[in-house]
DNA sequence: GTCTATAGATGGATAGAC
DNA sequence: GTCTATCCATCTATAGAC
């Protein structure tokens, strides 16, 4: 962790990010301390300052860019198959980045109090645009008759909770692996649009 | 608001723990202060110290408080009826609740890290035994063949985070009636074990 | 690029007057 | 029961040395 003085700047930035999105994330953006981050890094508070022009940046940046990647990723996997394979798939797709990038998912579920209000407005309209991607697969399955769902928004928003409490109680290790979540998951998703 | 000074023993404690609870669950325990609350009420942050020892002390209560009148107030009311008739009135009764109490239930939900080791065992046993009131109807259903469920425990969580969902949209006066909201969760609840 | 030092603000909590 | 005043810790962010 300790590191002499010098230049590092290739390490540095990156290193900052993982030390915010980590100790946000296990103690929330408000009890954090810069000086906390800094230790955290092996640099002093102070320098912190090259790399983000204040802390509220810091954690809009994080939260900005996990929901661009979510999405992108998404976008770019999504095909034009029937509705139950693409729900399969999107339940899955959330569900696994949870496993694998649960403190940036956790991050973004969390931190919105905190945002300004110009910041939450574009965190916001991501997460939207999120939804928005389930949304659309419901939607296209309640028009084919593959679902049978009485109101898509309502049915969206309630799966999108359901499958994000899995990092409420999930860890690598108990009872359950990551394959019997997936199954699980993947069968109460099925069940509540009568797939 | 602002009041006069004088002894009023009987309102400054509830207002306080009103003004705690409602700035809490709007901006975070972190992120709030003796001071605002203090502000809230109409006294000085000194005149706090005569109803909680600390800041800590007051979230807890909040939280532990309503836990208990959670759970008592449902084992008030569940019978030992069928399991799909227990599970409506499960999936109806937390619903409901978040419609009333909703700071309340937001509070209970997010402010987990902000206790200390000690309120966090106490608070984590009270939501576990919440827990298993839903769990103890999915393994009745279970049992006697009126539900199908692959895992009794993740299906209890799943259902918990969905449900509780609702708070993250749900506003009154909007496209959906609180009774339609009731009648759309508990059918996916119902679609969830196969009732 | 990082450090030391510090300004300036704000926090939780307490003491003592009324 | 509440207020004023304040202690002391801690925080964000910046300035200037190296």
């Amino acid at each position: 962790m300790a590191r002499k003085t010098g230049s590092h700047a290739e390490i540095t930035g990156p290193a900052i990010r993982a030390a915010a999105l980590r100790l946000f994330a296990r103690s929330g953006y408000a009890a954090v301390s810069m000086r906390e981050i800094a230790s955290e890094v092996g640099v002093r508070a102070g320098a912190l300052y090259l790399y983000t022009p204040d802390k509220q940046t810091l954690l809009f940046e994080l939260m900005k860019d996990h929901l661009e990647g979510l999405i992108a990723e998404w976008r770019s996997m999504d095909v034009l198959g029937a509705p139950p394979e693409r729900l399969e798939k999107f339940v899955k797709y959330h569900i696994g980045y949870h496993f694998d990038r649960g403190d940036d998912v956790f991050l973004a579920y969390m931190e919105l109090r905190n945002l300004s209000e110009e910041n939450f407005a574009t965190v916001e309209a991501l997460r939207r645009a999120y939804e928005d991607e389930l949304e659309a697969v419901l939607a296209a399955g309640q028009s084919d008759n593959t679902f049978e769902i009485s109101d898509v928004r309502v049915t969206t928003r309630a799966m999108i909770a359901m499958l994000t409490g899995v990092h409420v109680w999930y860890r690598d290790g108990g009872r359950l692996s990551r394959d019997s979540v997936l199954r699980i998951y993947w069968d109460l998703a099925r069940r509540m649009v009568n797939a």
